[in-house]
DNA sequence: CCATTTAGATGTCGTATGACATCTTTACAC
DNA sequence: GTGTAAAGATGTCATACGACATCTAAATGG
């Protein structure tokens, strides 16, 4: 059963990338070790080739979960600035999306209370967000700032919005906010 | 080892404000049955006398946990206006708070992923919020959008500072968001 | 080409879970 | 006062967890 070492490094990207799928559709608690791997279409036997433990492979799922996002927002920056970003990250499509795709929204009181492996991986790309946010404009320290409060802002609002059971409270509270990022 | 009703009352009481506190320092996942009545000084046998489930406690909880947060912040608005509400909900010790006060900073993320029960309590809590935020003013419609959006704000803010492992950038979050929520 | 290593499957272990059944003791209704 | 209902303790059950040990077949290194 052996596999080459292209093939083993495979497996384990897929592993990364199914169990960040599945962590931000069910939690990270709810998601067991058996079931990270039967999302790669493998069984429980192989994990410990690959990683140490379970948070090793969910600090390593929540960074490549970030840089998808870090790269969505990128390039909706640079097709439409931040007010396409904003539009695109409080749609409707996002908030309903069977796999959020924002790890902050979708897991971020959970990451809290996480370890420092996972609180590490998840401050860099917070990090690297701000600064895709931010975008390179002279001000970089205000733009910064305005970075920070934007996706404190969107992520806020994308957490209360799925939280909330009311479907027309739900979208009242993407549409202002919305708007109030609007520039 | 019956109780009067007045004590089974008081005994209910206790395991609803106990869960309160331990789902908000441990996660809702992580808390068990018996966690939940032993942080109230019981053992797990009476649980069903009192709930169908643990959703059932869970959602009763988050309420209770949500009206103390409603009368906190009510009292910093008569106090202070919302500048003083900020403030507080902004501040280092709210951060580091080892029971942290707001449910949806705490446990946002994971009410997004509850049962219509939970969710619909949440909603009750949320509505309670806006409208405390709103204050009484002229233009009620936009106190209410002004409302949405700093709290949006400030929830996002509080659980990127908490999952940050850099203690300056949580600082930073958390201060740059405050000036710009300030009025 | 063979010995060794290793990817992944199968199996096991101690512990914990939510749920419920049972037991004991007491409060309450009559 | 006595019978019944009920609060809460103790005990049990099937299921699931993270972790690791073992097995297997194939890839790799010499």
């Amino acid at each position: 059963m052996r596999k080459s070492k292209l093939e083993a490094a495979q497996t384990r990207e897929t592993i990364v990338t199914a169990t960040a799928d599945l962590i931000r559709r069910t939690g990270i608690a709810e998601a067991s070790l058996a079931d990270m791997m039967a999302a790669a279409g493998l069984t429980h036997g192989g994990f410990y080739r690959h990683f140490r433990n379970k948070e090793h492979l969910v600090s390593e799922a929540l960074a490549a979960a970030g840089e998808k996002v870090i790269a969505a927002i990128s390039r909706n920056m640079t097709k439409g600035g931040r007010n396409a970003v904003v539009d695109r990250y409080l749609s409707t499509t996002h908030r309903d999306s069977p796999t959020p795709n924002c790890p902050f929204a979708a897991l971020g009181s959970e990451m809290a209370r996480s370890g420092k492996e996972t609180k590490t991986a998840a401050t860099a790309v917070l990090e690297k967000l701000f600064a895709t946010l931010a975008g390179d404009t002279t001000d970089r320290e205000k733009a910064r700032g305005d970075a920070i409060v934007a996706l404190s802002t969107m992520i806020g609002a994308m957490t209360l919005a799925r939280v909330v059971a009311d479907s027309d409270l739900s979208s009242e509270i993407l549409d202002r906010v919305k708007d109030h990022l609007h520039r």
